[in-house]
RNA sequence: GGGCCGUUAGCUCAGCUGGUAGAGCAGUUGACUCUUAAUCAAUUGGUCCGGAGUUCGAGUCUCCGACGGCCCA
């Protein structure tokens, strides 16, 4: 640590001498102090510049904010989980001794007051206190009170700092803690029971993605935090939990980006007797919902772009997407080759086991997925990069399946489930078969989950909602890392 | 993984074609009993991200590295 620093030294110091003076720096005993945001609306009574003695008292604690020092006088903020209120210290009323000990407090200082509640000339609600006490002192100084901390490193790495000065970020996490919530509160209400499935598995399946492997010592086996909780989920249908859900970590040993963290929060619910349209309609009147409830309205703004979540949604095929949307020709999309040369053309790369299935979703990916701004439905994806999902009736080269996609970004993907556990097994050897030589992904068949479904699982419908995606989407938010308290980063470099 | 950009005081930022590092805020000292980006006066504070190189001389130019941002894969 660098000791030489002037400020904290500075700030040791002050707390030192404070000591010296008998005054305790980190107490526990102030009690009871009420929410500052419950005293405010008890101003709408009190007149400008009121006589003080005729005010109603109150206790407080927060955070020292800002400090306006006068000679005998001071005026400072203070800042509480709910709100903040100025605080009016003068030494007519404090005391000779109280008053000098309170010169020596700081910005970031945590501190107890006891007064009575004024308006200012000015109008602003304020407290005159009659009693102060230092609370706990702060060692090191806030940034600067105008422009704050803006350098996103330092908000990210010291979250705590930048949940103190911008309050628009403490405003976003309680609109997360909202979100959730009131999806619990939706999914409850509609019979769905939250489970809590392995977040360690030996087999890691459910998605397509790099785990990460641990090992269990006691065991002596190796375990993989989950890419997705699908099967575990899935299980449970099997087992006659008609209605489930789970809301928890998934974790993918992948880049990092401004869409992903290596570990981020899915919501996954499963429904037995229903199909992928019942999933629609739910996600359709869920996502409106929590829009209304949380941002007020179901017109947003996102990055400056006006998105509207007022059902009905718009739904494509995935075939009508790429040529309405894609601009894709018709006569194409009928034409396994003609399929193939158009990705191909358009410069994807396709491993050489790669079937039309495949080049057509990668088509979707470049030409479609960024262009659908108001809320989409894309159903009707190909067998071949669905091997989860149930094949559709007439046309056993699709499934029942949608993506949903907002802000060109996808946001849920949803099927009815395959329960032939016949069809799964070969699906899953398929998928290995063309993933066999990428270790890092680590295809390995789940016979157990197989073997579940030979027990027969009723037919069922489910789906899995990116939380963190969500919640950039209503709270107007440009990058995970903004939604996500303690996103990771390299650590620091030599400190 | 690739390209571009950034890293200078606690915070927010200047620093030109290379010439011995600056502002505002914060801090310190003083004045000030209704201020709110308080005001006025004085003042402290630097591993210029790290390393190597070019040069009489590098915050500035070159190379290597670290961390971050954006875009691409």
């Amino acid at each position: 640590m660098d000791n030489q620093s002037n400020i904290l030294k500075q700030r040791r110091d002050k707390a030192q001498a404070l000591a010296a003076s008998g005054v305790k720096l980190f107490r526990n005993d102030f009690k009871a102090p009420q929410p500052i945001a419950g005293i405010l609306p008890r101003g709408e009574r009190i007149a400008a510049e009121s006589h003080e003695e005729n005010g109603p008292g109150c206790r407080v604690a927060g955070r020292i904010m800002s400090m306006r020092n006068f000679g005998k006088a001071a005026f400072f903020h203070i800042q509480d989980e709910s709100g903040r209120i100025q605080i009016y210290a003068k030494r007519d009323l404090l005391g000779v001794e109280e008053f000098k000990l309170f010169k020596k407090w700081d910005t970031g200082d945590i501190v107890g007051v006891r007064g009575r509640l004024f308006k200012t000339k000015t109008g602003e609600l304020s407290i005159e206190a009659t009693e102060l006490q230092m609370i706990t002192k702060s060692m090191r100084p806030l940034p600067e009170k105008f422009h704050g901390l803006t350098d996103v490193e330092t908000r990210y790495r010291q979250r705590y700092v930048d949940l103190i000065v911008n309050p628009e970020v403490r405003e976003t996490f309680r609109k997360r803690v909202e979100i959730i919530r009131l999806i619990r509160e939706f999914l409850s209400n509609r019979g769905f029971l939250e489970v809590e499935t392995p977040m360690m598995q030996p087999v890691p399946g459910g998605a397509t993605a790099k785990p990460f492997k641990t090992h269990h010592n006691a065991l002596d086996i190796d375990l993989y935090l989950r890419i997705a909780p699908e099967l575990y989920l899935k299980r449970l249908v099997v087992g006659g939990f008609e209605k489930v859900f789970e809301i928890n970590r998934n974790f993918r040993n992948e880049g990092l980006s401004t869409r992903h963290n290596p570990e981020f929060t899915m919501l996954e619910f499963y429904q037995a007797y229903a199909t992928y349209h019942d999933m629609l309609e739910l996600t359709e009147e869920m996502i409106s919902w929590l829009a209304a409830e949380v941002c007020g309205s179901m017109e947003l703004t996102y990055q400056g772009q006006e998105v509207d979540l007022t059902p009905p949604w718009q739904r494509y095929t995935m075939d009508e997407a790429l040529v309405e949307v894609g601009g894709v020709d018709q006569a194409i999309l009928q034409d396994d080759d003609a399929i193939m040369q158009l990705a191909k053309d358009k410069g994807i790369e396709l491993q050489p086991e790669a079937g039309p299935g495949k080049a057509k979703t990668e088509l979707f990916e470049l030409l479609v997925e960024e262009r659908l701004i108001n809320p989409t439905f894309v159903t009707s994806y190909p067998t071949e990069v669905s091997p989860l999902a149930r094949r559709n009736e007439e046309d056993p080269s699709i499934t029942d399946r949608f993506e949903l996609f907002v802000t060109g970004r996808e946001i849920a993907n949803a099927f009815s489930e395959l329960n032939d556990p016949v069809d799964q097994r070969q699906r899953f050897e398929r998928q290995i078969a063309e993933r066999g030589n990428d270790e890092e992904v680590h295809p390995v068949l789940d016979d157990d989950y197989i073997r579940a479904l030979e027990y027969g699982m009723p037919p069922a419908a489910g789906e899995g909602i990116g939380i963190d995606r969500l919640v950039m989407l209503l709270t107007d938010s440009p990058s995970i890392r903004d939604v996500i308290l303690f996103p990771h980063l390299k650590p620091e470099a030599g400190r």
